[in-house]
Order: C-alpha cells, then structure tokens, then sequence
RNA sequence: GCCCCCAUCGUCUAGUGGCCCAGGACGGGGCCCUCUCAAGGCCCAAACAGCGGUUCGAGUCCGCUUGGGGGCACCA
C-alpha cells in the first residue's frame, strides 16, 4: 500500500444488460479501492425512466457478484450516504440545484421542447453550433421563483459565463483547457424534476465523499462542465480519470450492437451473464480485461487478490483498446488449469448434471488431472469426459478400422487386445500399457494405429483424454465390455 | 460542421532523453515431447504513423500532417 485510503464507485445505469465495458468500469475503480484500503461504492443512476429497464439493476449486481466485486455500499447492502438509487434522492437534488440558481450559477428555463428544437434546426441550417439561446439567462429571478412556485413546467440550466476559461484536470491525460464560449447552458434538472447526469452524479460524489471518479472517455468532453458545477458549489473537485473505450475486435469503430451479435454467434459475448454460461471462468474473464487499458511490463497472468496488489491507476493507458477473444480464452484456459482440482471439479459438475449425466464425486476428481489442461472453457468438459458417465457409447465403425488397415487386420488387434487386458488382474496405467506397447511392437505397428483404435472402441470418440489413465477409471468389466462390442461391430464389417 | 481525446509488433501492452539495432503476452510459423487432443520446452517472423523542430543525444519533449476514437439531447 503506497497511497492513502480512496474511495471510489461504480455508477452505471440500470438501461440494458451488463458487458465487459462496464465490468472493468467497475473492476479499476474497485482494485484502486482495495489497494489503498479504502472504500467502494455501487451507485444506481436511474433517473431517466425512459430508458429504464427492469432486470438491469439486477444483472449489475449479479455481474459484480459473479466476478468478485464486493461493495462496501450500495443499494442492496445499505450504508451512511445513502440512499444509493438516484431516483430516491429527488430532494437532494431538488435543494442542490436551487441552491446553484441562489449562487447565480443556475437559472429556471420556461422554454419549451418544440421552440428549443427549432431554435436548433434553424442554427444548424446557418452552419452554427448547436447552443442554448439564452431566452430564459436573464430573467428577473424574483419572477422567475413566482413562475415555478405556481408549477410552470420548467427546466433549470447552468448559467455558463460568456467568456473565459476553464482548465479541468484528468489524472491520465494532465490539464485540459476549455473556452467557456465552447460551452453550453446545460440542463440539470428536467421538467419532470429530475436530475441529469451533470448535476445528479456531481451532488452525489461529494455528499458521498468521493475522491477519484474513475468512468468512460465519453464524459470527457463534458468534464469543463462538470468542474463549472462543482466550483460553482464551491466543493474540491475529485481526481478525474476517465478510461478509453473498447474498440471492436477489427479495432475499427467501438464495440457496437452488431458485433455482440457477431460474438454471439461465435461462441463468445461481451455480456457478464453469458460469458458464465459460455463456460468462462471470473479469474479468466478478470484478467483479460484488467490488462485492456492496464500494462504490465513482465508476469500478467494475475487474480484478483494479484491485481489488487499490482494495482496503480497512474498507469492506466488513455488511447483505445480493441477487443480480442483469444486472449480471453487464454486467460480462461491458463486460470482454469491453476484452480484446485475440488474446485475445477465442483464447477464443471453442472455441466454434467445439466446432460443429465450421473455423475459421482469421486470419479469426477479422478478426471480432472486428465481433463485440465485440455479446457478452454468449462463447458469443454463435455467433450472430453462426458462418455466416462455413459452407460453406452457410439463408436462409429469407420472410426474402429486403424490407421492404414482394414477391418480384418482391425479385428485382430481389437482381439488380441482384449485377450491381454482381460488377462490383467485390473486394469491400471502401469500394469496395461507395457504389455499393450509390446503388443503393438509384435505388430510392427505404430502406437497411434492400435491405441487410436482402442481409443474409439473404449471412448468412442477420436480424441479423448490419456487411453490408459482413461481406461484405469473406467474399470476393467466396462472396459473389457466395450472392446468386446468394438470387435464384434469389426467382424460385421469384414 | 464545431469541440475534445488518442497514436510502439496483426492485437493488448512495457518504455517517462542515453540501460532500446525497442521488452513481455496473445495470435502466427518452426522444432522437441507425444497413444489422439491439449499442456509444456526451445526457436523464428513481427512495431516506435509521416514530416519538421528542441537536444551532444528522441520511441520518450514541442509543432504540423495523417489516421483512429469520443462528444455536441429534458441519455447516461
């Protein structure tokens, strides 16, 4: 620990699903948390009801939960600034903004949408920028007060001084200085009462004591704005540091719509929700985006309690970083091979159970070392040791006939490989494989014509885990079993 | 159109004026190991966008150009 206590927070929106861009907008926030020893906070910015979505807040919290990402408060597990859903805080809000309208910072604006709208149309058509007219700047405030208190439908705007300047500060990126001309009248309440962004996210990061407000490179060309508000209330203003986006995997354009499609169909996602499904793990899915905006010169395969450790925001990368799925799979594929086996084994169960396969603890450890460094993705279980729970397996009888051989010769080797395995007292990977390689030196063949055999007759599949370590936990009746309905499925086909 | 940001191998990045004819990782290629598939080991190809400055010296500082990204809502 190389820093005081800070205290950050994670504050999406509840409008859609959750993805890779917000799970490592949560994720720097929380390791520079952790790292210092202080405090993480999961804000809910809710307060446009139109682009509300329902299970979202949830999701949010499941993706947090899945991937490790303990808050210290939120709505659902309380704490001393609450509430922590912005659409519960309408009062805060309420006082803040009229006591900006006091400071002469804000003012009432009666405009409405329509007029607004073809002020707009008509500046673009001459070529002019997009801006707030100024119509409601300069009313008498007295009046203005006796407007609203009456319940005209009104808005209230920052009252952007005209001329000057203003320097705002990102950790990542030094000074950037703004003309205050460059700048608009921005809403901060909407009619409907509530907040904006501009206004709610500011109030809250000062009332809950934020020091470093870690979001996306999207709010930076409102930051000059956004240091207006909190020097207009007279407040310090947070350390700032706002993070590149995710590019597509081409690096052209950011990730869009489409290509979560595209992803989809290939077997991958940038939702939280799917990727489990998918079969990744939290430590693979962690790792690949921690290292998307994040360099370390040497070691990168990293946990959490790593990250943590390693942490330090000042070498956070500002320029853009394009997505790359084979990366994930091979933090995945490298986090799973570094997992207990008890622990492999009790996530790649339900994988199994969900086949409706039986599947028995015992023989389900005794897998593991034969199937983990095979996995990319948990669900790659599946093919590789499913037929160890199969009363019955499908060998296809192409598949039988070894390489180079017909089905006569095939049916020979199956036969003499059976007589010697029925001969051992059982069969295990020391006592089987000596007289098996002798056998396939008697032969004058190669091991991968006889074993590749064997193989499909035991496993019925092509490729599989170790043949011996395979066959020692399957057991010597079911393995002598299955050689035996092997040859007799040979015969019929010489 | 206007404003802002970014710029090292295909990708993610290390590099904060000499330690860099640029390091790591993924991906790619080759070899080894090998009963399939993996894993593992060894090796190879692969980058400082361009042009001007500053400096004894620039990937590192400055300017311009180019390229990329973001923003300009009663969305966040």
């Amino acid at each position: 620990m190389n820093q005081k206590p800070v205290r950050t927070r994670f504050a999406p929106s509840p409008t859609g699903r959750m993805h890779i861009g917000n799970a490592r907008s949560a994720l720097y926030p929380y390791l520079l948390a952790r790292h210092t020893g202080g405090a993480f906070i999961l804000r809910i910015e809710d307060t446009d009801q139109k682009r509300y979505s329902p299970g979202a807040e949830q999701e949010l919290i499941d993706g947090l939960h899945w991937l490790g990402m303990d808050y210290d408060e939120g709505p659902d597990v309380g704490g001393p600034n609450g509430p922590y859903r912005q659409t519960e805080r309408r009062e805060i809000y309420d006082e803040y903004s009229w006591k900006l309208v006091e400071l002469g910072h804000a003012f009432p604006c009666f405009c409405t949408p329509e007029r607004l709208d073809r002020v707009r149309q008509e500046q673009i058509k001459n070529k002019q920028n997009p801006r707030y007219d100024g119509t409601c700047r300069n009313l008498d405030p007295d009046d203005s007060r006796r407007r609203v208190q009456n319940g005209e439908r009104h808005v209230i705007r920052f009252k952007m001084p005209k001329e000057g300047s203003i320097t705002a500060n990102d950790l990542l990126r030094g000074p950037i200085t703004t003309e205050n001309s460059a700048l608009d009248d921005s809403i901060l309440v909407r009619s409907d009462g509530l907040p904006t962004y501009h206004l709610a996210a500011m109030v809250d990061d000062h009332l809950m004591g934020i020091s470093h407000v870690i979001r996306g490179s999207e709010w930076l060309p409102s930051l000059p704005l956004h240091a207006h508000v909190i020097r207009g209330f007279g407040w310090e203003e947070p350390t700032f540091v706002h993070l590149s986006v995710f590019l597509k995997p081409s690096g052209k354009g950011k990730l869009s719509k489409r290509d979560k499609d595209l992803a989809m169909k290939d077997g991958y996602s940038i939702f939280t929700g799917d990727m489990q499904s998918l079969g990744y793990i939290p430590e693979g899915v962690l790792n690949w985006i921690v290292l998307m905006g994040w360099g370390v010169s040497e070691e990168d395969v990293m946990t959490l309690d790593e990250m943590i450790a390693r942490f330090d925001v000042n070498s956070l990368t500002p320029s853009p970083a394009a997505i790359n799925f084979s990366k994930l799979d091979h933090f995945n594929a490298t986090h799973i091979r570094q997992l207990q086996p008890a622990d492999l084994a009790a996530r790649i169960k339900p994988y199994f159970l969900k086949e409706n396969l039986e599947v028995d603890n015992e023989t389900l450890l005794k897998i593991i070392p034969l199937i983990r460094e095979r996995l990319v993705t948990l669900d790659d279980c599946l093919p590789f040791a499913a037929w160890f729970f199969r009363e019955r397996i499908e060998p296809k009888p192409e598949e039988l006939i070894a390489k180079g051989l017909n089905a006569a010769q095939s049916t020979q080797i199956a036969r003499q490989a059976y007589a010697i395995l029925s001969s051992l007292p059982e069969i295990t990977h020391d006592q089987a494989e000596p007289p098996m390689r002798a056998l396939v030196e008697q032969l004058g063949l190669s091991p991968n014509q006889v074993f590749g055999l064997m193989r499909v007759a035991v496993t019925g599949q092509t490729v599989s885990p170790p043949l011996f370590e395979s066959m020692e936990i399957v057991g010597k009746p079911k393995v002598l079993a299955r050689v035996k309905t092997a040859i007799e499925i040979l015969e019929k086909m010489g």
